[in-house]
RNA sequence: GCGGCCAUAGCUCAGUUGGUUAGAGCACAAGAUUGUGGAUCUUGGGGUCGCGGGUUCGAGUCCCGUUGGCCGCCCCA
């Protein structure tokens, strides 16, 4: 039958999928806005030069991109980071700060599926503009737990790896390493935990062995998993960077210990992100099992904004993802079964009694009541059974003997009790009942 | 971009060494049932067996290709 199928990597959402969708949506925006948050929203489709100019050439390869009919070179937008940044660079003059500002919207990118990761999916990004400091990483990092926690995971379900890319680029430095040499040491430092030793062969090629003294720190540091071993071994290290940077750290730390958070971090510098523009803090969330593909991941990007053409601003954001995001939930049982039921449907006789319903039909619809009945003419055995599948609490029998006296039954669904009313009566009847029950 | 596995009804699946008109459960619909429930019974609709080619008297079954899916690699903004 599907002569026409969805193009790979796509998704569609059957009502039960978009209540699901829905759901999810729904709780991170209020969340969002307990925390503060304002929503915006900004172009699906993107100069393919704003990706470029962020990620480099190579990322073209990863993007629907192709040439407009007025021969522009674009792209639909495969994250939110450099379109917030122009937003918020434009106007940065005219915003309060700090600029809290969040958005849900959908993103696309040209990979191989895979478990959690199609060629298109949702994304919640949240970002804190104008805040050097790590009271913005406390605010995000508080928010990323909630917007997960809001959904009944706990600590046990997932927690939340947190590093410092800067804490690593004074350490480097300290050791005597050039700028070149540190990113590919935190290169390495990003693959060690798949890979091994492996992961220093990129650096070897290109720098050649790193010192096996060196080495050691390296993997000695990356190790680290508590502030206390932290600052035992940078206590060691004479760095003037460092005492201030550890200052960070305890404001961080003891910002997220004071809100009850601390059962869901661990501190890990393990974790740097591949990627490139972060400049201090990262974070990733991962499911506690350790299962699933990371479940979220952001950090500080303090030069991106001025990188992409506007002022010098200090950024830090995060993006949780809704395909792995829907995995955990439905792993932990914490996905509700969705019922979309009416709040009232009406059993209707013949066509007389079809033209009584019609108006309490659309007067109670325009009132905000939920009302679904048969389009055509069914059997009333047929119909009670309609209404009890149907979900609604209440059922409205327009029969033609009811008509006739000018009322309408009403049955309790739930405790199948029935009564009658005066025709006359019925929005207020079923007004006092949904606003008692 | 690379590798492994897979593809039969809306869903979950069966289908013998290749052999009549491709089946079941669930779901959906009609009837039993012109006035009272999630049950039951009866009946029905729904399939180019992913698509194309090949082998064969004969292919859902075997072979090749292709498309799509799952899993992993690369990547992961």
């Amino acid at each position: 039958m599907a002569t026409f199928q969805t193009l790979p990597g796509f998704r569609e959402f059957y009502p039960d999928d978009l209540a699901r969708r829905k759901h999810i949506f729904d709780l991170w925006r209020r969340t969002a806005h307990h925390f503060g948050f304002v929503e915006y929203d900004a172009p699906v489709l993107e100069p393919l030069e704003l990706y470029k100019a962020k990620s480099g050439d190579e990322i073209e390869a990863q993007l629907f991109s192709f040439t407009d009919k007025g021969g522009r070179e674009v792209a639909l937008r495969p994250e939110m980071t450099p379109t917030v940044c122009r937003l918020v660079g434009a106007r940065i003059n005219a915003l309060k700060r700090p600029v809290k500002w969040f958005s849900i919207a959908e993103f696309y990118r040209y990979e191989r599926m895979q478990k959690g990761r199609g060629r298109c999916f949702f994304q919640l990004n949240a970002d804190i503009f104008g805040e050097p400091g790590p009271e913005a990483e406390i605010e995000l990092v508080a928010l990323l737990i909630q917007c997960l926690a809001s959904f009944g995971l706990t600590e046990q379900d997932f927690y939340i790896r947190l590093s410092d890319r800067n804490l690593w680029f004074y350490y480097l430095e300290a050791l005597g390493l050039d700028e070149a040499r540190i990113r590919g040491v935190l290169g390495a430092v990003d693959r060690y935990e798949k890979y091994g030793d492996e992961a220093f062969k990129a650096y070897t090629e290109q720098f050649g062995e790193l010192d096996a003294s060196l080495k050691a720190k390296v993997l000695a540091f990356l190790e680290i998993k508590s502030i206390e071993a932290l600052e035992a071994t940078l206590a060691a290290v004479g760095h003037a960077k460092l005492g201030a940077r550890l200052a960070d750290w305890r404001k961080l730390l003891g910002g997220l210990d004071a809100m009850g958070l601390t059962k869901f971090i661990a501190v890990d510098l393990g974790v740097v992100r591949g990627l490139a523009y972060y400049t201090g803090f990262v974070f990733e969330a991962f499911d506690r099992k350790g299962e699933l593909r990371a479940l979220a991941g952001g950090g500080r990007y303090d030069d991106l904004v001025e990188k992409l053409g506007g002022p010098a601003l200090p950024a830090v954001g995060f993006a949780i993802g809704d395909m792995t995001f829907a995995l955990l939930l439905e792993q932990r049982g914490l996905m509700p079964n969705f019922i979309q039921a009416p709040d009232v449907y009406c059993v209707i006789g013949g066509e007389a009694a079809r033209r009584a319903a019609f108006g309490d039909i659309h007067a109670l619809r325009a009132a905000g009541r939920r009302v679904d009945y048969p389009l055509k003419e069914v059997a009333f055995g047929k119909q009670f059974k309609l209404a009890a599948d149907s979900g609604a609490k209440l059922a409205l029998i327009y029969g033609d003997d009811e008509v006739a006296q000018g009322k309408v039954k009403i049955r309790d669904l739930t405790d199948r009790t029935e009564h009658e009313v005066a025709r006359g009566d019925v929005l207020a009847v079923v007004r006092d009942f949904f606003s008692a029950g």
